[in-house]
DNA sequence: GTCTATAGTCTGATAGAC
DNA sequence: GTCTATCAGACTATAGAC
């Protein structure tokens, strides 16, 4: 802002770079842990652990447990956005959609994700009082929002379904313990796994067709 | 077992009666806290307020708060199995699965239903480990999985979905958030919530309807 | 009342980026 | 030479099962 622009000022210090990888290394090794323990069985120490540092140093860059997941939390949705960012803006509303939901199948089913279902009492009320998480989530709402809204236009969303409603289900579809039963049971392929959760969503979202008998 | 069978019932009768009552009324307040708080919460000291009885006593009827809130899940599973054991015989399956699944919704909005999603690691493990209560989890999904066949056979469900898959997707959508947020966002009545539910459900399940072109 | 688990703090030392 | 992120790990405080 300064007359000072003629640098672009990356004026980022290598400390600050290693101060950024190290956070980044403590975020990837709790989303890790998040997904594979949950929020209650993982302990600080574990962390501390995984990353290689030690537990005090998770207090330098993190002010809690709570904290620290949020931060998991917000990337996760963010993630989300980028995906939905990254889709074709030509493609119709429900292509679009069920990318998504695929990448988020497959994510879940490579231990990418940490299951929000599980998530403590205790850490929701810390994520509601976030503003972060909150702006993030909005956001993230707001866009699938958009899209539902499209794919209803476009007679692909069965419209006695209520945007919200939609919404919900969309989530809850993106944590359905179906998906890690069924892994756990080995019987199927994440390929099946995935089509057959994705058939089940999307048929259940779409418009019923009417049968009319032909006499 | 012995010569005194000539005394049906002895005194130990009416003590036995109430140490059950109690016990009823134990797992009917733990139900109740489950429902309301989930299992971290939920510590001893509700329970023990609830009821009105020393937070020791707790422990003369149950081992843990796992093995209590064991005890509480049986109790759900048993419920549901009645409900199964309530439906016509002579109603379609897929009409069955209907009613159960209404009334699963509905007893959820009343919050007569501990949610298992939030269930903590731990408790997870403790309910693999009870045979009381894998008994109890696979004769009901022994007899969902006869209702699925059933239905399969009938032609009102999609045969390319296997049977574990609806299996689990059943049990999911008995624990779904949708509903809560729906619930909590109070913009729908809860006859509305469980019709959305229900048609997004059903129409995922059903058979994929062909259109044929006709010209 | 007892005991355990664990989040979170404090300390004093150290290496290395500035 | 100073500052800063880090270390190891003992320590406190608290919650909650039992």
């Amino acid at each position: 802002m300064t007359a000072r622009d003629q640098i672009p000022a990356p004026r980022k210090t290598f400390r600050e770079r290693q101060f950024e990888a190290r956070e980044e290394a403590i975020l990837e090794a709790t989303n890790r842990l998040l997904a594979s323990k949950g929020y209650d069985t993982m302990v600080m120490d574990d962390i501390a652990h995984e990353v290689g540092i030690a537990k005090g140093s998770l207090y330098y860059h993190f002010a809690s447990k709570e904290a620290l997941a949020a931060a998991v939390m917000i990337r996760l949705l963010s993630s989300t956005r980028a995906q939905i960012a990254a889709q074709p803006q030509d493609e119709p509303a429900i292509a679009r959609i069920e990318a998504v939901l695929d990448w988020t199948f497959r994510e879940r089913l490579a231990g990418n994700i940490p299951h929000l279902p599980s998530t403590s009492e205790a850490l929701r009320e810390h994520l509601t009082d976030d503003p972060a998480y909150i702006d993030e989530l909005m956001a993230l709402s707001d866009e699938i929002g958009e899209l539902i809204e499209q794919a209803k236009e476009e007679g692909s969303i069965n419209p006695e379904l209520s945007d919200p409603f939609i919404l919900y289900a969309l989530y809850s579809r993106s944590c359905d313990p179906t998906l890690d039963f069924l892994k756990a049971g080995g019987a199927m392929s994440d390929d099946e796994i995935v089509r057959q959760m994705m058939v089940s969503t999307l048929n259940g979202l779409r418009p019923v067709v009417e049968v009319v008998a032909a006499d």
